[in-house]
RNA sequence: GGUGGAGUGGCCGAGAGGCGAGGCAACGGACUGCAAAUCCGUGUACACGGGUUCAAAUCCCGUCUCCACCUCCA
């Protein structure tokens, strides 16, 4: 059974045939860079990374265009108020935005575009829809270019509503439109804001409104040749409407076909309500990775259906890190016991993101992924069955151990490393590899070894209270001691 | 006004007509010098009221509560 996916205008579960077989094209509305990620962003990058890693794992080469927004009216408020040029505050969050996805463990979308660098291809579209008859120049003077809604008949399709049933945009400023839902395509300059957050265009000089720059972008690097479309498109529920509605619109009314399936994952909540930057409740990426190990936070992301809502609280992020104590406790025991035939890490989604799948859609890696959680992750990306899959491998491995035999504690743990290759959550992963600074291991290990050794004495002459307090005294630095029938082994705790 | 989503055991969270996903926590047992880790066992869950059915958490009707979108939002 191929893998199927629940298509947001279809509203169904649908079969994934690719447009250009053997090759997947995904584009996924990146942020608009006006401050720090918070954890609803990060679901995203989470979400389409692991969508990355199981369609490569499938065999097809994936290539994913991410759009960076780097102007837009909030950016230049923000950057105005700290006195420091739009440009220059866009890229300090592009770069968090960056800092915030490889710390979750997300490979790099194939590319990165950024608005301010497609004007050119928005021109284009923009004089496309002009010639088409369903965008028009402000009669104002304003130098606006806006989208006709009324002649674009299927306008509402993706979300599901109708024109004359929509409410009027709240602020009820026509400016130039000929109806208060058609929207901006190009804004003229506006005296006072900094003229190098303006270009030439036909119509004036100005920048571009929101929606026309996803059109161009997935346009110029998923569709440039042969006008068959792309695949995915992705990003937020939030996202559904206006700006996919309006991206569909534009790139359709030019005479694009765009997008096959259209896919949005749920947002985060923090009590109960949408965590958002506007809302004032986010909580910050970089703050919740220095309270929570990073894979813990994208196993809590990763844990409930990409549809559905999550919660974020506190109790759910120490679940989420009992969890992963879980997982690489068996690991770590595992990769004992089997030491020195431990199954390489064999990362789903290669490095290089559009390589082809490097093998791992090979047979020997397709046997290895059992078939339970092959079927989960082919219906609509189901990571909750999938999870439950890889605990049952986890307690197999156990057994397995437990019971001596090897064979099967080396088939349990190549699948459970398969299965965290697909989540992104094998420790293993480069990913999760720490930075060369910090590098004390061998001196710990000395130490550690040292302290042990006194324990081991203190045991062996059977002075338990001795043994006990070295071991707490490691507790309290924070190493775990455990005895094994293969002699004693720590962690960190 | 229009559109969509949600209410599941102590907690998180799947499922979507018939054998109680999975995890966390708790309790009992095995193992251990004691622990830890691991394994085994223990739960009469599906907002409320009706209905359909041999069988409903799942379908139908009604009610309540919550959230979201229609304005910037992943």
């Amino acid at each position: 059974m191929a893998f199927r996916l629940y298509d947001s205008l279809q509203r169904q579960i649908v079969p994934f045939e690719p447009v250009r077989p053997g090759e997947v094209s995904i584009y996924h509305c990146g942020l608009t860079v006006q401050s720090a990620p918070h954890v609803g962003h990060i679901r995203k990058e989470v979400v389409f990374d692991v969508l990355r890693r199981w369609l490569t794992h499938c065999g097809h080469k994936v290539s994913i265009v991410a759009n960076v927004t780097d102007i837009d009216d909030k950016i230049l408020d923000k950057s105005a108020q700290r006195g420091v040029p739009w440009y220059a505050h866009a890229y300090e969050f592009e770069l968090e935005l960056h800092k915030a996805y490889a710390s979750l463990g997300c490979q790099p979308p194939t590319y990165e575009p950024r608005a301010t660098g497609h004007i050119p291809e928005m021109h284009e579209l923009i004089a496309a829809l002009i010639d088409n008859g369903h965008a028009y120049v402000a009669p104002d003077g304003s130098g606006d270019v806006y989208f006709d809604v009324r002649s674009w008949p299927s306008y509402g399709v993706l979300s599901g509503q109708r024109v004359d049933q929509m409410e009027a945009a709240a602020d009820a400023d026509p400016r130039g439109k000929r109806d208060p839902r058609d929207f901006a395509l190009w804004k003229g300059h506006k005296p006072g804001e900094p003229l190098t957050a303006s270009w030439p265009s036909p119509w004036g000089r100005g920048r571009p409104g929101w929606h026309i720059e996803c059109s161009a972008m997935a346009e110029k690097y998923l569709d440039a040749e042969d006008g068959l479309g792309f695949d995915i498109h992705g990003g937020g529920l939030d996202l559904r409407f206006p700006h996919h509605e309006n991206e569909l619109a534009q790139a359709q009314g030019a005479g694009r076909r765009f997008a096959k399936y259209w896919m949005h994952n749920a947002w985060v909540t923090a009590a109960g309500e949408k965590m958002s930057k506007s809302m004032g409740n986010g909580a910050l990426v970089s703050e919740v990775t220095k309270a929570y190990p990073a894979r813990a936070v994208r196993l809590f992301l990763l844990a409930p259906h990409y549809r559905s809502m999550i919660e974020f609280c506190e109790e759910s992020l120490v679940e989420a890190t009992a969890q992963l104590a879980r997982i690489d406790a068996y690991h770590a025991r595992a990769a004992d016991y089997l030491s020195g035939s431990a199954p390489s890490a064999g990362v789903a989604a290669s490095a290089a993101p559009s390589e082809t799948a490097s093998g791992a859609g090979s047979s020997a890696d397709g046997d290895a992924l059992p078939e339970d959680f092959t079927a989960a992750m082919d219906d609509d990306l189901g990571t909750p069955a999938a999870m439950a899959v890889l605990f049952a491998a986890i307690r197999d491995g156990n057994t397995a151990i437990d019971d001596g035999d090897r064979p099967r504690a080396l088939r349990a743990f190549g699948q459970v490393c398969r299965m965290l290759d697909v989540f992104g959550l094998n420790p293993d992963d480069p990913v999760w590899a720490k930075s060369a600074g910090d590098n004390l291991t061998p001196v710990v290990d000395g130490l550690v070894n040292a302290m042990l050794a006194q324990r081991q004495a203190a045991r062996e002459r059977k002075d338990y209270a001795a043994a006990d307090a070295i071991r707490d005294a490691l507790g309290e630095a924070g190493l775990k001691v455990e005895d094994t029938p293969r002699g004693v082994r720590w962690s960190l705790s």
